[in-house]
DNA sequence: AACCATCTCAACCGCTGATGG
DNA sequence: CCCATCAGCGGTTGAGATGGT
């Protein structure tokens, strides 16, 4: 956790304190004061910047620092304080005696962060994190671009629209539910998912092995219903499908509106199947440009009317 | 034991607001 | 007002520590 040492281009040095600098800034502000901090590394006598030199004070050498782990209360004080204050460390640390704004910076994101984020919080607003209900909205997209690629595939064809449609939407809602395990890190379980949810909410009727949705795995043992994944075929070069359901709100979501083609041609009857697997489908690179350039290389037909 | 991934936290960087000429 | 200087703050970095395989 110690910086190289090195100095900047005017000679000053730079990196961690040795404890002979520790020792002249100690006795120097035992004795003067630290006074103005620019003047303070000469008049000392260290080859330091005065900031180096007040941050090393405030944050680690100061005497009324407390050091050691923070304690239960400490932790909750902090978290309640930051609910009220967000990340102003300095107005947090004063109502902590001993504590500076740069040890409860370090706390907070190596550890109070997750620990909300555990506790199903949103570190940010301190509410129950809303990515099941963006999850959702997602699922949303999704099947407007499930109805959108079955009009363009092949008019002619509404089975196989249909049939399209009715795969996406089944594994939009496994990657669904796939990604609420992912986000509680919980572990699948008969008794977590009961047989009403499957059935009722998400309309799986069965799922033997549960274990599966969890580890991303057997999506032919999971969804039984859907047909044929492996046999669609996509006329493209690109056969890979974004992480349509991001679980993560730093990724923004698939957006519908950005769908524009201005082609005008009739697609190809012909090109009626998708050339797609799970795992590219589980892709989690993928851009959210995706869905626009895979509408762009593909449509041939009028948007206007579907946007 | 060796390797790799992740965590920790001191220190740095760059920005902002206060102050003074 | 404008500008320069400074202290303080929050975000970020990165080397060492630690844990897992």
């Amino acid at each position: 956790m110690m910086r190289t040492p090195s100095s900047d281009e005017s000679g000053l040095k730079k990196g961690p304190w040795s404890p002979e600098e520790d020792k002249i800034l100690v006795d120097y502000i035992q004795k003067h004061g630290h006074g103005s901090w620019r003047a303070l590394p000469k008049l000392a006598g260290l080859n330091r910047c005065g900031k180096s030199c007040r941050l090393r004070w405030t944050n680690y050498l100061r005497p009324d620092i407390k050091r050691g782990k923070f304690s239960d209360e400490e932790e909750q004080l902090i978290i309640n304080l930051h609910a009220v204050l967000g990340n102003k460390w300095a107005a947090i640390a004063s109502h902590l005696p001993g504590r500076t704004d740069n040890e409860i910076k370090n706390l907070w994101n190596t550890h109070l962060r997750k620990k909300l984020l555990q506790m199903g919080l949103d570190p940010v607003t301190h509410r129950p994190r809303t990515d099941h209900l963006n999850l959702l909205t997602n699922l949303q997209q999704i099947l407007e671009a499930a109805k959108i690629v079955s009009s363009f595939t092949n008019p002619c064809d509404i089975n196989n629209a249909l049939r399209l449609h009715s795969d996406v939407t089944q594994l939009a809602k496994f990657q669904l539910l796939q990604n609420m395990f992912q986000l509680t890190g919980a572990t699948p379980s008969p008794s977590s998912l009961t047989d009403g949810f499957l059935n009722d909410v998400l309309g799986f009727n069965q799922c033997s092995n549960l274990q599966n949705l969890h580890d991303g795995n057997s999506v032919s043992q999971i969804l039984p219903n859907v047909q044929n994944f492996e046999a669609l075929q996509l006329p493209s070069p690109s056969n890979s499908l974004p992480n349509l359901v991001s679980a993560s709100p730093e990724h923004s979501p698939v957006k519908a509106e950005n769908f524009n083609a201005n082609s005008k041609e009739c697609c190809n009857p012909s090109s009626t199947t998708f050339e797609l697997t799970w795992g590219d489908f589980m892709e989690e690179d993928a851009t959210d440009n995706y869905w626009k350039g895979f509408i762009d290389q593909h449509s041939n037909q009028t948007w206007s009317t579907v946007q």
